[in-house]
DNA sequence: TTGACATGAAACCAATAAGTTTCCTATTAA
DNA sequence: TTAATAGGAAACTTATTGGTTTCATGTCAA
């Protein structure tokens, strides 16, 4: 069951990770640009990229000697799956728990 | 930003903790009963199981000797959350390219 | 009340991950 | 065509993580 999820979870477990997903979302950019965002070297950030797109979060564009990193559309979908399935069971008691106070308080004191 | 959403992605980025995860979604058990699942030693299956409570994905019981475990509810919230704050940038060139798709598709030939 | 059961805790080990520095290659522009 | 720019690759270091084994503690049941 949802057997490639796991590049996709490994990807953003990483604070620097999800603050490069954090910079695609205002727009493409090279990985100078993205590196200059963070106290870090340009070959860690260059790893980190290396990550996310294994983990099919991003996509990259060669453009001359230039990469261009965006996020991939549809990236998220493994993920929001994996949610998506488990969060009935999560909520469950929860909402049975909502319909027992509201049945609740229907009844008379 | 999302301050405190590092332990839930963390907790999720085991494929050993999401094991877990699935197991209580069938509902509530003893670290016994989760150990005996895995190829693993109980004390690793304990280890897990702490993550998992810090990411505020499950919760704790203790009942005589033993503890319960089971799903938090609302525990993915955070998750969640994250996720439908970027799902819009993430899908935006998609819904984008829909769009212009559509519109071709209307055209004179 | 004693033995078995359920788990916690500590010490330790090995693999992986995140970061660095250094050097190499390819492209662009003067 | 040469110098500067953009990035890739390799080797290395260190911290973290995931796992183990061993021992201690508290609770239940015969």
């Amino acid at each position: 069951m949802s057997l490639s999820i796991q590049p996709s979870f490994h990807a953003l477990a990483d604070p620097t990770r999800r603050g490069i997903i954090a910079i695609l979302a205002g727009g493409e950019a090279r990985l100078g640009e993205i590196a200059g965002n963070f106290d870090m070297s340009r070959p860690a950030i260059a790893k980190h990229l290396r990550v996310l797109k294994e983990g099919g979060l991003i996509e990259v564009e060669t453009r001359g000697r230039e990469r261009i990193h965006r996020l991939r559309p549809g990236g998220l979908k493994p993920v929001t799956d994996w949610i998506a399935h488990y969060s009935r069971f999560w909520d469950e008691k929860l909402d049975q728990l909502k319909q027992a106070v509201e049945a609740d308080e229907g009844e008379a004191p």
